[in-house]
DNA sequence: TCATAACATGAATGATTATTCATATATTAA
DNA sequence: TTAATATATGAATAATCATTCATGTTATGA
């Protein structure tokens, strides 16, 4: 079976395939993808269910194009917020507090990157090795000119990752004092990325 | 309806019980909670279908048994490699380095952990922030003796847990190289705890 | 040994839900 | 205008699966 989706053509249909994106979001934040129907999301863009299958040969296509366009989007978003002439802590610094701003003004991003665990686990597994030569990339030339530990940088990648994926976590489930804790926590990642956490003996 | 599940008397319902929480172990670990069916876990420990209901209210009582288990086998575990007479910094690196062994030899705690955002997120939310309770109240003795940097506890637990889960999960995709590069892990996580990231202007 | 409770079975039930299809309307290009 | 194409409908289909239940079997304690 083909589950390559069908881009529309037309402005009407431009407008319902968006609409069926939005309203999978919607659904998927709320009860996840298995425990939204095909029903609920073509009721929330108030459009027929078989209007669905015009777009999406299946539940799991859409879902694999949600992942792919939020992985785009979050990588655009965080690139246009770091100044490259900058010296690369600042760079991250920049980096972290975009990230977490993204988070907090998507939260359904959890959602949609960690549940590709559960639908295909080498969705997950390409999501963040993606993510990680990207971070390595950015990494070799402040290792190479001694701005940085002389450490291997996909470790380093995934120890960063880390750090600002699960205070995103943190952040969303806190809801309320989200926004306000954000200048905090940026400080207090920086500080152990740039003096460590345990003082030396 | 009560979730609540009945535990066995016998000798043999006892067997059946550990067989129907093996299998469902490793059902979810290869397909996940909603890809899992009751007749998988089944078929799989050796019994009928109905047998599951001697036991389990439902498939969700089964799933929330095997997250409150693993909770607690996780931070026995834990909290026995530690040795409460050293410093923080080296009690830090045992309990990382005791955390990523447990994830290797239980590959299946992240589908158990992560998974419970799309089944109930209030116990996810309960799991992360009991797990950070524990780290707060391991801190703030090392915090008063000025072993570590004055900073917000809970971002640093956060942090910890963070780069320890993620990197779990790195060593646990990237199968194959898995028990060989812990040591390296270890030190590079412990460079940067020490020393930091980036080396000071 | 016998009564009672615990354990076990697997076919049947009932509900849910992804997907299809026959039909209808709107848009577009020639 | 008209043929072709794109878009839309929602009832029907077909498959899946959690759970129940009527019917055994086994163990145990008195």
């Amino acid at each position: 079976m083909d589950e390559s989706i069908k881009i529309p053509t037309t402005r009407n249909g431009t407008t319902t395939f968006n609409l069926l994106l939005k309203a999978s979001e919607a659904c998927f934040f709320e009860k996840g993808y298995h425990g939204t129907t095909v029903a609920d999301i073509t009721q929330k863009a108030g459009v027929a269910a078989g209007t669905f299958y015009l777009y999406f040969p299946s539940k799991m296509s859409l879902y694999r194009h949600l992942l792919n366009e939020l992985s785009h989007d979050i990588r655009k978003e965080i690139a246009s917020k770091i100044d490259p002439s900058l010296k690369r802590v600042d760079q991250e610094k920049a980096g972290i507090r975009a990230f977490l701003e993204y988070a907090i003004k998507n939260p359904h991003m959890y959602q949609i990157i960690w549940e590709s665990l559960y639908i295909d686990r080498s969705l997950f597994h390409a999501y963040y090795d993606a993510f990680a030569k990207r971070y390595i990339k950015g990494l070799t030339p402040a290792k190479e000119a001694h701005e940085m530990a002389n450490l291997d940088l996909e470790i380093v990648a995934y120890i960063l990752m880390g750090i600002t994926n699960f205070m995103g976590l943190k952040i969303i489930l806190d809801l309320g004092e989200s926004e306000s804790k954000i200048d905090a926590v940026v400080d207090t990642i920086m500080h152990v990325l740039k003096h460590g956490l345990f003082t030396a003996e």
